[in-house]
DNA sequence: CTTGACTCCCAAAACGTTTTGGAGAATCCT
DNA sequence: AGGATTCTCCAAAACGTTTTGGGAGTCAAG
């Protein structure tokens, strides 16, 4: 309600002295620190926000680009991850606006206006692309942002990320140790980093067990994407009798495509992000998943201490992936 | 990049002439104006927002409030809901915060924080209760604001709901059609305004039929809450052929109590929300959700008219519920 | 008595924008 | 020609805070 000035005044202090004894600066004395402090809560005081953060040149405010995209947002406590950054730089006095991607403008242009309007200390980027604009424009400007995903930018940046690699060459190292020889992969669309990152560890296993890294299909990373590469995948002349998929979406649409083919249910799968339905689909679907609780306290904490300066190769979290047995991984590893 | 200062002596013009040149005014010149757009784009100028706010008395902010309680965020749309809105606001200059509840503070404070500290020019508010302290005391503050679900103030305030009492009601009589007689309520926590009218709509249905209202089980909003309510409705002597759930979530954590008792997959049952999942339950869950697209949008414009200073009774909206006809609602009247 | 250190306070500047209230020149009307 | 009107532009104030650079007053040491 009050005002700075009002507030000295009913005082009969300066401005000065009201500011600096409600921030606990020791050139006032206690007794008149004591005195402000009761006047500042009885009548309500708040700083004025906008205020501050012209004079102090910081927005306090971080940015968080959401895509428009199909595929919806990839992780699936996507909200609660928000929350928990929000809640976490909040103890720091930032806090966190969402920044939807209108039609027809790119993610490039939200960074630029948010970032040359001075709204924000620090973004936070998700769904990076192998090659990806966002990221250049942010390290030209130099502003402090944190990624949730890896890209291939010559210049390090701070991120967070799940080893996808690791999660899917040992998935279908798991497939081969089961008795699978023609293992498919469901890829998503390869710009992405974490879909290209993913395939690459599909390929790699089949290539250390001898396999022709060969039935692969990529799609959108929709159910229905994972559907029509699913099916193209069943069409092949020798099909694969298991299936590794990028995104547990992708791993529901090409469950239904299994149903629809003959034998189909005798095929085994496996997804990604470990979405709460994938444990109502009928088979469960088995999945993996990043490990690392509480993900959003994690993103706050790299936000803040990239803002603090320090520099980006200590600022990067690879996690590791964990297998969630479910049962739609235990098919024959020979098809009808 | 640049300052309003610098681009006017890049120019040899006045500060005055640049921005009011910028914000197209009639008073300075075409051909002024062009040249000072040229510059302005060249130079990459962005207003620093936080003078702009400063200056015009406007945080430029709308702030929404996420509760932490369990039982999620209602709505399984939630986040897309968020991106719709903060999309609509954007087009307008208006930023959307999310502004999440620490642990050991009240979404009150929350408020208050955001509201004192003219942090917020509106704010939107979901899950309310029927008394809910928010709510009296943004109206005391006398700050736009917008809530997801009705409240029961004495004052009418501007909010987006749908009709849980009908939605209820017609389920209950739908069941009633079919020949059941013994249809059970599972509700959700009564301070919230949407699980008591939705209880409500059950029991108006009850007794315009005739029948008791008494099997009624009130849980936590959550898979678990669900599932003790139905196992407290089914140890009852007489128990119920039909269960209407206040939520999906609920209506899930019900299905599974239903399989653990003998003959509980005979028991018909109905949902709210349209959970996702609810398609892969078996049986998939027929379920209810409100009518109405682009829900964000929406909250958008009643939040930008209540900014714009409309009555609050201009700004109800109140959609219908539909059903969504799956297959768990078709059991027969009669238990085993 | 002077000096220096210390305590407590304050006036003024600064942050970058928008808006107010004109000023000077040109144009129009009579 | 004289006055009114229009067209361009600008200096200065204002928004509310934080920070800079002291200024009195007190006290102890020299």
């Amino acid at each position: 309600m009050a005002n700075l000035k009002q507030l000295a005044q009913s005082l009969g202090l300066s401005i000065t002295t009201v500011s600096r004894a409600l921030d606990g600066y020791s050139d006032v004395s206690a007794a008149t620190r004591e005195r402000v402090r009761e006047a500042a809560e009885k009548a309500g005081y708040r700083p004025n926000a906008s205020a501050r953060r012209l004079r102090k040149q910081r927005a306090e405010l971080v940015a968080v680009t959401l895509p428009a995209d199909p595929g919806h947002i990839g992780p699936p406590h996507f909200l609660d991850m928000l929350s928990g950054c929000a809640e976490h730089l909040a103890a720091f006095g930032l806090n966190l606006v969402i920044a939807p991607v209108p039609r027809g403008e790119s993610e490039l242009e939200i960074c630029r206006r948010f970032v040359d309007g001075r709204r924000v200390d620090a973004m936070l980027l998700v769904r990076t692309k192998r090659r990806d604009e966002r990221v250049e424009f942010l390290q030209s400007r130099g502003i402090p942002f944190v990624t949730n995903g890896r890209t291939e930018s010559p210049a390090p940046h701070p991120y967070i990320d799940g080893d996808g690699f690791a999660g899917f060459r040992s998935a279908t190292l798991r497939f081969h140790a089961a008795g699978h020889r023609r293992i498919g992969h469901i890829a998503g669309p390869q710009e992405y980093y974490f879909a290209h990152v993913r395939r690459m560890g599909w390929q790699a296993a089949m290539e250390e067990c001898g396999l022709a890294p060969d039935l692969c299909s990529e799609g959108a990373p929709t159910e229905q994407g994972g559907y029509m590469a699913a099916l193209e995948l069943l069409r092949q002349p020798s099909r694969p009798t298991a299936l590794v998929c990028a995104t547990d979406e992708m791993a529901i649409g090409a469950l239904r495509a299994l149903r629809e083919v003959e034998g189909g249910y005798q095929i085994s799968i496996i997804g990604h992000d470990d979405l709460p339905m994938g444990a109502f689909t009928s088979p469960p679907l088995s999945t993996m998943r990043m490990t690392g609780e509480n993900l959003g306290a994690s993103f706050a904490t790299l936000l803040l201490r990239a803002i603090a300066g320090e520099p980006a190769e200590q600022l990067q979290e690879l996690h590791a992936i964990e297998f969630v047995d479910r049962d739609s991984h235990r098919r024959p590893p020979v098809a009808a």
